[in-house]
DNA sequence: TATGAATGAGCTTTCATTCAT
DNA sequence: TATGAATGAAAGCTCATTCAT
């Protein structure tokens, strides 16, 4: 049965294969940087070739934006979820959202990091930055309304402005300025433990949620 | 007279060229990536050629260590005299320090989202990334006190620490944390800025340090 | 019974398939040029796979080969049958040939202008034109005297030599000018149609027989 | 003084590097065909290497190009001189055209093989052949009306039908047919030429500018 | 009777680097 | 104080070919 062996168009094994390949592709990236990061040594890394990578995406352009996509898939999906079951108050949806972010990174260390080095260091054929790029994929109108959904829940500037408009957060609180700096250190973490193995991205999770508190939080 | 015309071995002159290729460097660097930032583009980008480039330098690795460290010790000498100059307030010091980090990124636009381009895009070739390899430089012996001081003045740990110890900032804080969150939000500014040139980041700054003074002071 | 589903060793599905591969591959060939036809776009063109097409070939050198060859076949057998038929007189052989050569070339469009790519851009793996290896192959001991024999009527040399002998055409052609000359212009004909598809091969047989009739035949 | 130096924007030396680059690239591509014509071959065949090529050539395709731009100019200058001096009988122009055309082929083996195999062989980045490629050269603004002019020199159809309205040649001759037939002709000398070291293009040319005079002259 | 998977040679191209001038 | 010229390593990519299924 033809139905049983595909899955979107992909055998099983296909799908492992890609799997495999995005894996190393990231392990790659983190290791040696995006610039250094060439199919040969992508294909060593998962004890294949050069040919072998491409056998499986049309071209290292395609390679990494569906290593991008599927990054950013799962982690969207995980803290949209988790920014849901925090209920209503903007400051529980705003510490579920840098725990879930910051649980991510811990559980997917090269994955986060990987986005990391590409968000700076990818630039697409015709030149343009990783994030100028992902939002044309985003715009893909074949994307279905949750994944819409749950890619949007990684923007903070709503969560927050929500926050202000409910009288949780500070009035004067620039939910733009506020979304930029958060997101900003949540991003940190994983260029910190990139170079201080030693990090805990949940400790700092936590720290971070309760200093984002106490920044928001209208004073009582 | 030699001893007029040249300092630290170079005359003049000479420093003058290397300033044109640091700037021009960095400028190509924004434009087109580190990835693709060649000697020959650089080198158009002063009016020069490839080889006027390497006449300066001896490879374009000490070409982009020596922009690196350049921009660094720019920022790091404003950013520690204003620091310097807000008294002994810690809140005073922070505030001061995010202030001058947003008016260096404002005021040199380039500078800051190269090195935030070079952060990640740069590796030696050796394999390590900036960070460790600015750690090398600035263990170097040869480096002055002052230097030395200067740069050690980017640290934000103990800056917090000390706010921490004297009381003004909550005991709660974990300065190493709120460190780490504090540079990341700084630093967001020029990426944010690269993709969105209407960003504003002395405003910017301006919001942060409200926001890390909320996070940090103990509530009186 | 075997005998009954074999000819020369193969089952006529066996064969079909290779006709439809050889057909393909003219096809590609004629589409994209030579260098271009890789054996995917062959496989693509008879809806079938790379592997699909090398098992019916032992490798991309036999194929193209074999597809010359197929041509060269059909199109002698029926230039021969025309010459045959168009009696003993020099003048009337020549037209004969010229215009069934050319109506070949109009009812086998693809077949016509796949020669002629190959015949300049097809190489041996030893780095011989089509021509050369072609010689080797009409000497293989393997092939039959009518097989020869047909092949040997694409040669215009006896022919027009036959025409100065007899006293038909004029005594001062040189055979060999001459069929070199006729063989260009009939050749031109494929190119001529490729770029330009309003040509009509069967309308310009006609101009050139009457060409050729005029520059050989003694003036009465 | 520069103006000593430089000659259309090129230096001597500059020049003389790609009059070599452009004739070992003809050879390479007579002797091994186009499709096997690389750039590390090319290079070899002038005692240099793939990058000393394309220091001198952006890249493959502008290399092809100034080769078969160059070829066809040094033709057509010499062809449009012939028939421009032969005078106004068509007659005498059609034969100093065919005489011109082979004394060219005699002079410049390798040029007018390189153009044969390059005519069918060479596709552009885009898919077209070297006619389509070419027609889009000579519309070039940039070049001059002399040049213009030369290169119309090589089309036929005018020159016959000039014969035909003059009354010097047959009324019933088609002059785009005849056009073709006769450049098919000439160019058969090249890859005859090719095949059979022993093939003199000037005596070929003498018999076959007889045999067009006698199929084209109206008998008296 | 095919397809899926993978390999590796070879191609074009970019680029840091070297060297003579 | 630079430029011109050239090299060769390494990259991305295509493709004929092999092999297991």
């Amino acid at each position: 049965m033809q139905s049983e062996k595909r899955l979107t168009g992909l055998t099983f094994i296909e799908q492992a294969r890609r799997r495999q390949i995005l894996d190393g592709a990231a392990q790659v990236i983190v290791e040696l940087g995006y610039a250094n990061a060439s199919l040969v040594r992508i294909g060593e890394a998962i004890g294949s070739s050069k040919g072998g990578v491409l056998y499986h995406f049309p071209d290292k352009n395609a390679l990494v934006g569906a290593l991008v996509l599927d990054i950013y898939q799962r982690g969207a999906a995980t803290i949209a979820a988790a920014v849901r079951e925090a209920g209503d108050s903007a400051g529980a949806r705003l510490r579920a959202y840098i725990l879930a972010n910051l649980a991510f990174t811990a559980s997917h260390r090269i994955e986060a990091m990987a986005l990391v080095e590409l968000s700076s260091g990818y630039r697409s054929p015709d030149g343009r930055r990783l994030d100028e790029v992902m939002r044309h994929w985003l715009e893909d109108p074949g994307r279905s309304t949750e994944e819409r959904a749950e890619l949007a829940a990684l923007d903070l500037v709503p969560l927050v402005r929500q926050g202000v408009e409910s009288g949780e957060f500070r009035a004067s609180l620039d939910p733009d300025s506020v979304a930029t700096a958060l997101r900003g250190a949540v991003d940190a973490a994983a260029s910190r433990w990139a170079r201080d193995p030693g990090f805990d991205p949940e400790a700092y999770g936590r720290e971070l949620a309760d200093f984002a508190d106490h920044a928001c939080r209208r004073v009582r």
